[in-house]
DNA sequence: TACGGATGTGTGAACGTGCACACAGTAGGA
DNA sequence: TCCTACTGTGTGCACGTTCACACATCCGTA
């Protein structure tokens, strides 16, 4: 079976003949430089009539660059259905790369067939750099990057083995604090954790933060430990919590779907929000305003967060070498009425 | 300011000087061909030794070919952040392109800065053919795939202006029909609607299948229109449909997120669910089984969706000409406890 | 011996682009 | 008059790959 030619397209050896001129000249109205009057105009009248579009492929090839940057995201199946920021950090990224006249293409990971691919994408010259966003911070990708030394930025923590790429993310320790410390300046003593994701940064961060907060008050017995930032996981981490101290006065849900599910729980038990119970969540989404009562979080830039990484990269690209300590932006407390 | 140059990576040259063979012998392997045992492990050991990656963008200029499908999502804002089901239909498109060796690389068109752009990327050799996710059936983009004659497919409905183009979707007069109708069943006979996005497709075309499943119970007074699928529109509706008519015993709500808000907006009112009113959604996306009762709704088989896409996009580029029919595909209902 | 097929290898051209270079004409100043 | 600077144009080459073709060797058979 042969394979079907694509259409023939025109090339600037057609505009040249059409315009009667040399292809030099068309590159030259192309992209730059001295050209006559009438010439120019020839030629323009010729791009337009045999419909000229110019040959990324080509110009890849010969300039080294393909103005791309790739928007690699890892593990989309927890990243993609779960978090509720990784669109919003799409949109930044494209939005920056856009005003530097960067097309971004977002690549997702999802098998070690899709891993083997993707590298040798990221490697063929198709794009000029990559924006990596990783739920967990070991991943073979990452090694290929750092091997092909690919301009690059990650979103979220840094994997450890290559501390040469920049990356920008949130304090997740000090936030957590602050949030925890607002529970404390309200008159909340018992106070326990919903903790999530306890094998990725984000969720041992969050943790972190909530211990540092509390101090001498923190109690292990006061952590329920559920396995994803979801609703459902609220749901039972606040049954738990119930179960183990009915004294509960304050709540620190490691998402705002958790501190949903939460809600939830709490009702169902009868307790009411933010009378009995203070209830903060984390992330500022879409979550935060849609509960009863709307919740008190932890605002996430995630436009901010994209846009950043898309800065990290096109910096790079400009031969300019950033810091490689990363960038943590500001996450300024969302005050509601759940604490 | 010179641009820096990208460190200079490993040709066929450079395989052949060190296995000491021609660039040719150097192809075959990569590509199939007779070549000598010797030969090959030679070309083998010098690949590895030199840490030789392949150039796509000069193989897709000679090859016309780059194994790479663009996944174009028109209006992200909306779609990203409302629709519960684009990151499925991705990784659905994904999957398929994966096993067909193909990568997906998603494109965002937000801007008309981005229309342009993303113009010029799908016609510059850098993809093979186009994957269109469209809220509405009108846009820029389109008429320039169209003209490029590029490869594509459509999820949702196709635009008027190209019926040659293929697509896939569901069918939403059928199913808004058939779970209305489920109501019916149920013994509801007051039953209204919160209709939703009635200046797209989808949104006309469940709004249809309700009145087309009422017949003469059909009430225009019982149709509250709110602009999106969200859950504060939900809400919203609810209300207006009480305020309408405090005997309403039945809601077909256009989306999931809808139909949580008119629960929230029916517990507000003192109205028990199933017992009182009978709700049911659309979409069965993670909000079905998260409210309380759970949604019996229409199941969208996002992932099949873009499965299917995919396929369209491939046959097309195995040279087979798909019927530019379009594709529906089915759309069981699942019965869950709100009605 | 001569021939044809199968196996193995090298060479040249082409994909479409951008840039360095050569070249030509004009104008102005020493 | 000659040299330089500026404007404008054409040609050749290179980017890294694949493929068609030419050539070379070996074997079995007419």
């Amino acid at each position: 079976m042969s394979r079907p030619q694509p259409q023939k397209r025109a090339t600037v050896h057609d505009i040249a003949a059409a315009a009667g001129v040399s292809r030099g000249t068309v590159s030259r109205v192309l992209n730059g430089g001295y050209v006559s009057a009438e010439a120019r105009a020839a030629i323009e009248a010729a791009i337009t009539e045999v419909g000229y579009v110019p040959n990324n492929a080509a110009r890849a090839l010969k300039m080294r660059r393909s103005q791309a940057v790739a928007f690699v995201t890892l593990e989309p199946h927890s990243l993609f259905l779960d978090d509720p920021n990784i669109g919003s950090i799409m949109l930044g990224a494209n939005a920056a790369l856009s005003l530097a006249d960067h097309q971004m293409v977002s690549l997702v990971v999802e098998s070690s067939r899709d891993t083997e691919r993707v590298a040798r994408y990221l490697s063929g010259g198709f794009v000029d750099g990559a924006i990596v966003v990783s739920a967990r911070t070991q991943d073979p990708i990452i090694k290929v990057i750092s091997d092909l030394s690919l301009p690059a930025a990650f979103v979220g923590h840094p994997p450890e083995l290559d501390r040469t790429i920049p990356f920008v993310g949130i304090d997740n320790v000090g936030s957590a604090r602050a949030i925890t410390e607002h529970l404390l300046t309200g008159g909340r003593r018992r106070i326990g954790m919903i903790a999530a994701a306890l094998d990725r940064d984000s969720g041992i961060d969050r943790l972190a933060g909530f211990r540092a907060a509390l101090g001498p008050l923190f109690d292990e017995e006061m952590v329920a430990d559920v396995p994803h930032y979801d609703y459902g996981s609220g749901v039972k981490g606040m049954r738990e919590l119930l179960e183990r101290d009915r004294s509960v006065d304050g709540v620190f849900a490691a998402s705002d779907a958790i501190a949903a599910g939460a809600l939830e729980a709490l009702r169902e038990a009868g307790r009411s929000v933010p009378g009995d119970v203070g209830v903060v969540g984390f992330d500022d989404s879409t979550w935060a305003v849609r509960c009863q009562p709307q919740l008190t979080t932890v605002h996430q830039p995630a436009k901010e967060i994209g846009s950043c990484a898309a800065q990290l990269v096109l910096r790079q690209l400009r031969g300019e070498h950033p810091d490689p300590g990363g960038q943590l932006l500001p996450t300024p407390l969302v005050l509601r009425d759940s604490a």
